[in-house]
DNA sequence: GCAAAACTGTTTACCTGATTAACAATATGC
DNA sequence: GCATATTGTTAATCAGGTAAACAGTTTTGC
């Protein structure tokens, strides 16, 4: 009786063994996750992008003249939902939205130079960011990291 | 002139290299964990359990008794946040909140029989819905990826 | 040519998951 | 005893996302 209660305050208060969790790789990926996007944020601060308006910003520069559907696409997002994104980057002067010639539907995303700039300049803090938040890791680890999440998100079918 | 124009329209079109985001491992992280959270609900279907609720049944059925400030902590989520949750899960009968004698602040989660019944055959399709969905990874990576995830959860400081 | 189908960007309404601030009830430290 | 802390809860709010509908504009099928 007195070991089976001990036992139960033992569980409740000191959790060597946390529940089944520990082995799902889902639960885990979820609370890594949290745990990068809050450091991106803090390492960006206040008036920084947030990860997925860097991400759109990233893939403008990369890519000049995309539409927004093929943005949405690349994202992973709805069409409607990168609205907002992208009002955000054009109302902080770092894109143009520029119709373009041949199709009165579309237009074509292209960043400015203030926009490139300011996306220099925060690539650089975010990959201080993720060189401080896994300097536990090797250089191996992180290739092998990078290759099973590619992996992973490619068991999506409906992704790209 | 053709050619940059060319170059332009391969960018936009046919993103063999995507962008920066390719390399860093929070973007990565968060598109495989998207794909993970989505395979986990199709695989548990329309009346099942969320992954948070999923979770927070887990911890109630490895912790008996355990406190809602107790679970919200191991969760890594605000007591606020959990309210819903374990309205859930006591609205299905998966748990009850009882009061504990020593306390009348607290509230003991305990899950019933049907919640125990339900964990057991909840937890069996999730393993199932990771093993499918990670079949393309050797149990050496499955093993390095926990190892990874846990150790770039823990580099929060305030986690647990 | 032209009607039907498809595509683009957008708005609107909604959902999930989460936070913060406040609160009443209760316990604890000294 | 009183100040302080803790527990569970509500309410307001936010971020990020979806789905459905829409007008304007191509594209397709014939």
């Amino acid at each position: 009786m007195a070991p089976r209660a001990l036992a139960k305050q033992t569980n409740a208060e000191m959790p060597d063994v946390v529940s089944d969790l520990e082995i799902l790789i889902g639960y885990n990926m979820k609370r890594a996750y949290v745990a990068i996007q809050k450091d991106f944020r803090a390492a960006l601060g206040e008036g920084g992008l947030s990860p997925r308006t860097f991400s759109a910003l990233s893939l403008v520069v990369a890519h000049p003249n995309i539409s927004q559907s093929s943005l949405a696409r690349l994202l992973g997002i709805e069409r409607s939902g990168l609205v907002a994104i992208i009002d955000e980057l054009e109302r902080r002067n770092y894109l143009t939205r520029s119709h373009v010639p041949g199709d009165r539907r579309v237009q074509a995303l292209v960043a400015t130079h203030e926009g490139n700039a300011a996306y220099q300049a925060t690539l650089a803090t975010v990959q201080a960011h993720e060189e401080r938040l896994l300097a536990t890791l090797s250089a191996s680890e992180k290739h092998t990291l990078m290759q099973i999440l590619i992996k992973i998100r490619l068991t999506d079918k409906e992704d790209i």
